[in-house]
DNA sequence: GTCACTTGCTTCTAAAACAGTAGCACACCC
DNA sequence: GGGTGTGCTACTGTTTTAGAAGCAAGTGAC
């Protein structure tokens, strides 16, 4: 199955077409959260958001690019990549889980011990 | 690279072990944040875990819950797998993207006409 | 003009991840 | 004993991703 999850569609895992559940196929590939999360601040271009991500093949990164276009998260712009209205709302509630990792990791070295 | 990501280990894509780092690539893994969507309300064994994601194969669910596990997210219990704490709290911050993926799924509908 | 440089991306091969099926080992119940 | 349910492992084949190379188009200096 290689479609972009879009919601209404069937996506790996459910025929439903429900929402959700197109969002958690669209978000559980590799590398999208951390191309929205690099987005959260500033445009970048192509090169520059690939560098931010490690040095994410092309390859990888221009199918993940497709996809967040065509699920409007994300726009072209003069400064390169930016996330849209819609994409900026996602965001938001992504946000918030860099304190919560910073908790997890709390938590894990206490564990750990 | 096999190794499950946590903070202060690098992951894909960065080597700083920041904490949002190793989260990013943990969610980022196939199917996880279906299994962990899967278990907000309720503890499922491994089959009716299975089931309910669309009938993942059973090695890479057990990759996942592996993973999970050394997360701390996800404890063994009497009915099955369930979220520890901590990864009630976290599901505490995903809970709302259903409702945000319905407000894509509209805006979607009405860009595509 | 052409030369160097940047940028978005394509193309290729190899490695890794995942899918899908079968079935084992153990437990429990009869 | 036989039947059922369970957590998982083993295997093969397909898909996805990694990693390197490099091309086509644009820009600016000369």
């Amino acid at each position: 199955m290689n479609a972009i999850p879009r919601p209404g569609v069937p996506v790996r895992g459910s025929r439903s077409g429900r929402p959700e559940m197109a969002l958690l196929d669209l978000l559980g590939r590799r590398w999208t959260l951390r191309i929205l999360w690099e987005l959260r601040a500033t445009p970048l271009n192509f090169r520059a958001l690939q560098a931010a991500c490690g040095g994410v093949s092309p390859s990888v990164l221009n199918s993940r690019l497709k996809e967040l276009r065509a699920a409007r998260l994300l726009v072209d712009a003069e400064q390169g990549y930016q996330l849209s209205a819609l994409g900026n709302s996602l965001l938001a509630q992504l946000r918030p889980l860099a304190d919560w990792a910073q908790r997890w990791a709390r938590e894990l070295e206490q564990a750990g011990r």
